[in-house]
DNA sequence: CCTAACCCCTGCTTGC
DNA sequence: TGCAAGCAGGGGTTAG
């Protein structure tokens, strides 16, 4: 499930093959998956081609393709989507259901075996307008902060998970990440988000950088669907140390992980160590 | 405004 | 072995 360190692999995959690259044919074989204009694959068609990306960026789990000419083609790649560059000539893998050719023999496959996520195209600045203007601040950037993530808690009834998995609290955080950040802060994750102290949230927010980061230096985590934009396995689930490991002993006091559903998401923790 | 519930979807796992 | 139910979950929408 592609979180901010995924997105940011992937992000990285593209730009180094496919910056200054233009657009020669597109093809859609599932136009559910075309979500601007919704479900239009010709228009979506027409407006990409003979375009080239000046740039791409990333801001939450979403990819932003800048184009040539005011366009931008956004990404998001939902539970199990992977935009994999291949050679021109690659025949799809399943569940491949839009394709984009380059000039240079490339071509871009966005595969979804899920179909949540989807590819839009945006004939003015995305940034302006939902979902990307919805966004919470990046957690990488000086935008984020401990004393804003403090303030943005006050009176918030909800668990700290469901805050922290909240995309207009911080952009880019999801499941993975949450409980594993949530294990470094020492919090319970049903602690109400408004309970949490100001000290709190500077753990939580030293705790969410540390893991988006080494989340990045390791490539990600592949857990059932994840790879690179060429292909390869992230390697950041080797050091989980909740997420996926229900039942299993705690790294630091050795006690069994408990799981719990917290805000409809399962979420592992440890009971001993994240007492507060 | 806030929160919970529901829906989308397929493939893997679990249970009988 | 076969089949059905359960589960995974990001984000949009709806209901309360």
């Amino acid at each position: 499930m592609p979180e901010l360190p995924e997105v940011e692999t992937v992000r990285r995959g593209l730009a180094d093959k496919l910056v200054q690259a233009r657009i020669e044919t597109v093809r859609v074989s599932l136009p559910k998956q075309v979500k601007r204009p919704q479900g239009d694959a010709r228009a979506f068609s027409q407006g990409l081609c003979g375009r080239t990306i000046q740039a791409i960026d990333r801001r939450g789990k979403y990819l932003v393709f800048t184009l040539s000419g005011g366009h931008w083609l956004v990404a998001h790649l939902g539970m199990s989507g992977r935009l994999l560059v291949k050679s021109s000539q690659a025949l799809p893998a399943a569940h491949t259901h839009i394709i984009l050719t380059f000039d240079r023999g490339l071509a871009l496959h966005y595969q979804d075996v899920r179909q949540f996520g989807g590819l839009a195209l945006w004939t003015e600045d995305p940034y302006l307008q939902a979902p990307l203007a919805k966004l919470g601040p990046e957690p990488l950037s000086d935008d984020f902060t401990a004393e804003g993530l403090y303030q943005k808690s006050r009176g918030r009834k909800l668990a700290v998970k469901s805050f922290i998995l909240d995309q207009k609290i911080i952009a880019g955080v999801g499941n993975i990440y949450a409980d594993e950040a949530l294990f470094r802060a020492g919090l319970r994750p049903r602690k109400a988000a408004g309970r949490l102290s100001r000290k709190d949230c500077q753990g939580l927010h030293r705790a969410i950088c540390q893991v988006l980061e080494e989340g990045i230096a390791a490539g990600g985590s592949s857990i059932r669907d994840y790879v690179g934009a060429d292909g390869h396995t992230g390697g950041y689930q080797l050091t989980h140390r909740v997420y996926g490991r229900k039942g299993q002993a705690c790294l630091v006091c050795g006690r069994p992980l408990k799981s719990i559903i917290v805000g409809g998401r399962s979420s592992v923790y440890c009971p001993h160590c994240q007492s507060s």
